[in-house]
DNA sequence: CACAGGTTTCGATGACCCATCGAAACGAAC
DNA sequence: GTTCGTTTCGATGGGTCATCGAAACCTGTG
C-alpha cells in the first residue's frame, strides 16, 4: 500500500470510537439529524439519548460533549423549524399586496413549512413551554412572528380589507390553527400537505374577508406572488 | 366520646395506608383527579407515579393496584374527555336547525370543553397516537366525531348554506383547529374560553359559507339554541 | 523518540423513574 | 381462631438522564 489509498476519512484528534466506523460529517449536524428523525417516530420522551448514540456511532454519554441536556438538542432543531415561518412572514410583508393575499399565502406555505418537518410541532412546544429560559429566543421569535402576523390583520382591517376582528386574537388563532393541523397531516395520511394549507388558507381568509369580498380574486393575487401554486 | 361522633369513615378492608389519613371517596376517582391536575401542570412525561400517589396518600406501588401502568390512567382521563365532544355533536344534530348553526354551536361549544380540561389534549393525542391497542376506544370514538362533523358537512354542501368543500377534510381540519387552539388558550391568558370559541366559530363558519350568505343570522340562530350565548 | 497539551470518546456511577412481586395488615365470614 | 378476599407496602430489576474521571488518539516541541 503506497501513500494514497483513496479518499481516507481524516485522521480526527481524540480518541477513537468503539464502533470503529470512520466519522462522515459534523458530528452535531448527524446529531441533530438523527433526533430529528427519532422524535418524529417515537416522540421526544420515547427517544433515549443512548438511541440517538447508536444512530451516529457514539456512545449514550459521548452525546454529552456536544450538547449539555437532551432538550438542548431540541431546542437547537426548533430554532431551526422557527426560521421557516419568521422568513416567510417577513418576505411576504416586503413583497406587499393585500393584507388577504398576504394572508392567504403566509398560511399555505407555513402549513406546507410545518408539515414538512420530521416531528411533530406541538410536543416541542409543550417543551419549550416548560423551560422558558432554555427557550427564551424562541419564544422570542414566536412573539416577532405573533406581531408580525398581528401587523397585517391590523392593516387589512383598517383598509377594509378584512372584516373587524382583534388582530392578536386572530393571529395567536391562525398560528395555532397551523400548527394544530401539522399534527395531523404531517405524515401523508389522505391529503398532501399542499392541499391543506390551500385548504387552510381558503378556510381563514374566506373567514375574515368581509361581506361581498370574493375568495378566488384573493386566491389569484396569491398565486400570482406564488409561481409555483399557478 | 359516645357511639357517634360524626360520619367517620367507614373501615376499609385490606393493609392500612402508611400515612394514616382517611380514605376519602374512590380512590380511582381521586387518582384520575390527582393526575389531570398534575399533567396539566407538569405535563405527562413530568409526572411521576410516585409524585400521583404522594397526592392521594399512597406509595407509589399501590397505583399498581388500580392501574396497570401509567398510560393507563392516561387513558382513562381522556375517554372522559371525550365524551364531551361526541355528545355534543350528537345532540346538536339531533336539534337540528340549519347546517351553518350546527357547525357554529359545535366549535363554540367544542373549543369551550376543550379549554375547560386540565391538561393539554394534544400531548394526550400524541400519547394515544403510540399506542393505539390501548387507546382502541379512544380512536374508534374520535373516528364517530370526525364522521358525524363531516356529516354536517356534507348536508350543508348539498343544500347549498356552505361553500363547496371535501367534507371529510373540512372535518379533520376543524377538529385539529379546535385542538390546537386549546393549547394556546386554556390558561386564561388574555382571553376567556368563551370568547375564543366564539371567534373560532365566528372564523369556521364564516370561511365556509358561500358567497352572500351572513354570518350573523348564522350566529343568531346557533344562540337562539344555546340560550347560555343569548 | 519522549513528552506535554488539546480533543474526542469511553466506562462507571448516582439519582430518578416505571413496573413487578411477594408479603404484610386489615375486615368479614365461618 | 382460622381462612379468605382486599388493599397496601417494601424490595427489587431494568430503564432513563446526566456527571465525572480517565483513556486513547492527534499535534507540536525539544
Amino acid at each position: 500500500m503506497t501513500s494514497d489509498d483513496g479518499p481516507r476519512a481524516p485522521r480526527r484528534a481524540g480518541r477513537p470510537r468503539a464502533d470503529a466506523r470512520p466519522v462522515v460529517g459534523d458530528p452535531t449536524d448527524e446529531i441533530l439529524a438523527a433526533t430529528g428523525r427519532l422524535i418524529g417516530e417515537l416522540g421526544i420522551g420515547g427517544t433515549a439519548m443512548s438511541r440517538i448514540a447508536a444512530e451516529v456511532g457514539l456512545k449514550q454519554s459521548s452525546l454529552y460533549y456536544y450538547f449539555r441536556r437532551k432538550e438542548e438538542i431540541v431546542a437547537a432543531l426548533v430554532a431551526r423549524a422557527n426560521v421557516v415561518p419568521l422568513e416567510l412572514v417577513r418576505t411576504i410583508v416586503a413583497q406587499g399586496g393585500s393584507a388577504p393575499a398576504q394572508l392567504y399565502r403566509f398560511v399555505r406555505a407555513d402549513v406546507i413549512a410545518l408539515c414538512a418537518l420530521p416531528f411533530d410541532i406541538n410536543e416541542v412546544h409543550r417543551i419549550a413551554a416548560r423551560d422558558t429560559e432554555g427557550f427564551a429566543s424562541y419564544w422570542k421569535e414566536r412573539a416577532v412572528l405573533e406581531r408580525r402576523l398581528a401587523g397585517i390583520l391590523r392593516s387589512g382591517v383598517r383598509a377594509g380589507d378584512l372584516r373587524t376582528v382583534d388582530p392578536r386574537l386572530t393571529a395567536l388563532t391562525i398560528l395555532a390553527n397551523d400548527e394544530g393541523v401539522q399534527n395531523w397531516f404531517r405524515l401523508g395520511s389522505r391529503w398532501s400537505s399542499r392541499a391543506v394549507g390551500v385548504q387552510l388558507a381558503d378556510l381563514v381568509v374566506s373567514g375574515l374577508l368581509p361581506p361581498g369580498s370574493d375568495l378566488a380574486s384573493v386566491a389569484a393575487e396569491a398565486d400570482r406572488l406564488d409561481p409555483e401554486f399557478r
